[in-house]
RNA sequence: GCUUCCUUAGCUCAGUCGGUUAGAGCAUCUGACUGUUAAUCAGGGGGUCCUAGGUUCAAGUCCUAGAGGGAGCGCCA
């Protein structure tokens, strides 16, 4: 008999019809007379009740049935005589793909902590909080391919590896099939690539911006979303160095027309969730975070707060004078830290910020400079609890101005010839954003760590599975 | 990388001022129960107290070093 996925059986109007399911086993519990399994195959958080007529099946015949046995059941669909379901399945027929053995299975029904999961996570899909969270993900991942695909965007696949050392900010995972226990090295000492697969340094992409670039300078909107590697040492529950990126860049539009649209896709996306996840946000509210539901709604019904970086430091100075205490000074022309932005979105607006023209000495070369020679177009989306979300700005586009900043930085950029020739034919006004697909996970699902977003977490120490 | 906290049963944790045989809940096993909903009830089994040193009559508890993990910070998305 063909199989029924369980999110179609528990919604099925057909009943006294025979159904067949297959699915991992959550609990089984009984009397002498009944034994119920809870049956659930990952297509929705809820199980479907199993009844097992224990006149028809004997205990010898149960007793495979443990939490995390695989099994397949026919029987009847039928109206549930108990509280919890609508409908559940009168066993008649059942099959044993794989046992689990109760006494080493580790998944218990309850009680698992985060940090426990993660050492098991080739089994932790199989609970209830990491099917919500993966089918979120999933549905965030349909989200914004879907936004972009009806706003007119292009999904332009930028390359993981590459031979360029000035990307951004960030080390980068080398990438070589040499010999790393005998190196050549040239008359100074250094490593002779020439005979490397490449026949030059390569590395793990740490954004697919300025590849990016060049799309956009041609099909006019593109987006990229692929994985990005960072070999940084950060141990943060916001850092991964394995992670993947969603990088928009448009042509012909200003800085406003990018505020409008961070915001306008964040919300898209937000509103997504609550819109095709409502299970699985209902469980994670009730179990990870009680005001999860309440705060997505939120962000969806305000206006985000559109602030220069030079407002944002009289605020914070305000704030000091009035004798709040920060760790670290704010003066402008600093980097804000986590309590500066923590301050300004969680205390002093309590929404997020979308805050606009940094210093130029702490953003990236390639931004867009203020006429006041002293500020960059840079657009950086603030939300609470995990900071900064999206980081974006415009390009500055004129030929002449941006290779005076990479003179001025001292940037090596022999090898990005290409880069500048999108400035040199044809260039075009043009902005973009990052925004971290995990980093938004957080926030739509209310998880604390975000190696407890992505199904296979890379952190330093951390590739076992 | 810096700071700080944690590591005791399969899991989550308690363990007082250093003092007799290290406890609880859940899980598991056995039994009971006529429909359960993280089922309930009764009983049984289960310990390298992270590792290695040290102090002490005596160490889960104090000290030193190491390993692993969390959190805060930095870097960033």
């Amino acid at each position: 008999m063909k199989r029924t996925v369980i999110i179609d059986a528990l919604k099925s109007t057909a009943l006294g019809e025979p159904i067949h399911v297959c699915g991992w086993v959550r609990s089984r519990r009984g009397n002498k007379n009944v034994s119920f399994i809870a049956l659930n195959d990952g297509s929705t958080i809820k199980n479907i009740q199993i009844v097992a007529d224990l006149s028809k099946f004997s205990e010898e015949q149960l007793k495979p049935v443990t939490t995390g046995a695989c099994i397949g059941a026919t029987g009847l669909l039928v109206a549930s005589q108990g509280a919890g379901q609508s409908v559940e399945i009168q066993l008649t027929e059942l099959e044993v793909f794989g046992t689990a053995d109760p006494e080493k299975y580790p998944l218990q029904k309850k009680g698992l902590s985060m940090e426990y999961l993660r050492t098991i996570a080739h089994l932790r899909p199989r609970t209830n909080t990491f099917g919500a969270v993966f089918r979120i993900r999933h549905n965030m991942a349909m989200a914004i391919h879907t936004y972009f695909h009806e706003h007119g965007y292009f999904y332009f696949h930028t390359p993981l590896i590459t031979a360029s050392d000035c990307e951004g900010a960030g080390q980068m995972f080398q990438v070589t099939t040499k010999n790393l226990y005998n190196l050549k090295k040239d008359d100074n000492g250094q490593i002779d690539y020439s005979d490397d697969f490449f026949g030059r340094q390569a590395a793990l992409t740490v954004s697919g911006q300025l590849e990016g670039e060049l799309g956009a300078m041609a099909l006019g909107k593109i987006y990229t979303f692929g994985p990005t590697f960072r070999a940084e040492n950060s141990n943060t529950p916001r850092h991964l160095a394995e992670f993947w990126m969603i990088e928009p860049e448009v042509a012909f539009i200003d800085k406003d027309d990018l505020m409008d649209i961070e915001e306008d896709f964040i919300k898209y996306c937000v509103r997504w969730a609550l819109d095709n996840c409502k299970d699985d946000l209902e469980f994670l509210n009730q179990y990870v975070d009680k005001g999860l539901i309440e705060r997505l709604h939120s962000v969806i019904d305000t206006d985000f707060v559109r602030l220069p970086y030079t407002e944002g430091i009289n605020i914070l100075q305000e704030a000091v004078k009035n004798g709040h205490k920060f760790e670290f000074p704010c003066n402008w022309g600093d980097d804000l830290s986590s309590e500066h932005e923590r301050y300004l979105v969680e205390q002093h607006f309590g929404k997020p910020v979308i805050m606009t023209d940094y210093p130029r000495d702490i953003k990236a070369f390639y931004m867009k400079i203020n006429e006041d020679g002293k500020t960059v177009q840079g657009t950086d989306v603030l939300f609470p609890q995990i900071g900064e979300i999206i980081g974006g700005s415009v390009r500055e586009a004129d030929f002449d101005k941006l290779n005076a900043e990479i003179d001025r930085r001292q940037i090596p950029m022999k090898d990005m010839w290409w880069y500048l020739d999108t400035r040199r034919f044809g260039s075009a006004p043009h902005a973009g954003f990052g925004l971290g697909f995990e980093r938004l996970l957080l926030f739509v699902t209310g998880m604390q760590n975000i190696r407890d977003v992505i199904p296979f977490p890379r952190t330093p120490k951390n590739a076992e599975f």
